[in-house]
DNA sequence: TATACGTGGAT
DNA sequence: TATCCAAGTAT
């Protein structure tokens, strides 16, 4: 970078493009996405379902499909949480029309574990609709691209700016972070959004904007990160505001959150006699678990009116109350009692029997996975005895 | 605009 | 233990 010039900008010079928070935007100059580019270019997140910056300069493309897989997982959740999960998908399932010939309860049991489950119906959905009326091929911009199921905002800006180069902005939890830093945008978020927009669209280049907003996504998660921002590190401080006035640890300014309720219910694990099989059933196709599979459980319901207890049971058996489950969801926090008991027959009810070989298989989210290890531990402790 | 929707790791 | 947080979307 060259040495920057004091002008009519004012004293600290600019290095993105930044006028007071509702002034008109001036136009950016460029050096920030340069700076940014230059950055990334040296220190770039080597990931799964990326190409390399020095990859893509020489001609190599990404695979949109894999993009689109990547961002689709990557929502609301870590690349830690990830990386296993993508590479089991692609390779059980390495093109579009693979996954669109997958059997829905296949697609919720590789995706067991991971979260959000919407986003696993949503993306057999999606890659039903590519693959039978779209040729295979995804949409090319993300006006496009936003109209596939599970493709929102972001993710539509971020695979049209990763795989087919379309110059727009991709604003993102990171992104988000970084623009209120740079701009000192006091507005609390999520009121912020649009002058946030305003800010990226604005420094994001006509050419490499792919590399630009993986760039944005690896600055924030390596050092403009939410706790202890490494400043002194960063390859465009010399444009942020907030670094300036050494306020960075007090952006974004987020809207006030309530308190998390408390609910509770009760599991069933009937076992079968013999070989341990379990008894399970499929929840709704929507709402909370949608589409997953899980011992019978009563509704969750507030504290005062659970009607829990071996009397809300699905079948008549001799239930014995083995433990509790805690399980924190993003807006409760629920306890589950568990019940089990024995059964030598079908118990007469919707559902199937899994035995402990095909339980890894699953479409059992985590919560239910807890259930019946609880129930497994109590077993075992009953053998010891 | 506000709320529903998971999970695991960090502090 | 409690709280926050992570490449958001749908309604």
């Amino acid at each position: 970078m060259p040495a920057r010039t004091r002008g009519a900008e004012g004293p600290e010079g600019r290095l993105d493009g930044r006028g007071p928070e509702g002034s008109q935007p001036e136009r950016s100059d460029g050096r920030f996405a340069e700076a940014l580019l230059a950055w990334y270019d040296r220190h770039a997140r080597v990931l799964p379902w990326r190409v390399s910056p020095a990859d893509l300069a020489a001609g190599i493309r990404p695979d949109p499909y894999r993009v689109w897989m990547s961002e689709i997982m990557l929502q609301q959740t870590t690349v830690a949480a990830v990386k296993g999960y993508f590479a089991s998908f692609t390779e059980r399932w390495p093109t579009v029309e693979a996954l669109a010939g997958a059997a829905d309860a296949e697609v919720m049991g590789a995706w067991a574990g991971l979260g959000y489950y919407a986003r696993a119906r949503n993306l057999l959905a999606c890659a039903r609709d590519v693959a039978s009326q779209r040729g295979g091929r995804f949409p090319e911009t993300a006006a496009e691209l936003r109209s596939l199921p599970g493709v929102g905002e972001y993710t539509s800006a971020a695979i049209a700016a990763i795989a087919f180069d379309e110059p727009v902005a991709v604003v993102d939890g990171n992104i988000e972070r970084i623009a209120t830093r740079i701009a000192c945008i006091e507005t609390p978020l999520p009121a912020a959004r649009r002058p946030i927009r305003a800010l990226v669209q604005d420094l994001t280049p006509a050419k490499r904007p792919g590399d630009f907003a993986q760039a944005m996504m690896d600055l924030g998660a390596t050092i403009c990160t939410p706790r202890r921002p490494a400043c002194v590190l960063c390859p465009v401080g010399e444009g942020c505001k907030a670094r300036r006035q050494g306020r960075q640890e007090l952006f974004p300014v987020k809207a006030a959150k309530g308190a998390k309720p408390a609910r509770e219910g009760a599991a069933f694990v009937l076992r079968r006699t013999g070989d341990g099989a379990v008894w399970l059933r499929r929840r709704p196709p929507s709402g909370m678990l949608g589409g997953m599979s899980e011992p019978p459980t009563t509704d969750w319901s507030s504290r005062a009116d659970g009607a829990t207890g071996a009397e809300a049971a699905p079948v008549a058996a001799d239930w014995r109350l083995v433990g509790f489950v805690r399980h924190g969801f993003t807006h409760f926090d629920l306890t589950l009692e568990v019940w089990t008991a024995e059964a030598g027959a079908d118990p007469g009810i919707d559902g199937w029997w899994a035995s402990p070989s095909t339980l890894d298989g699953e479409a059992l989210p985590t919560l239910m996975r807890k259930v019946l290890e609880r129930a497994a531990a109590d077993q075992a402790g009953a053998a010891a005895i």
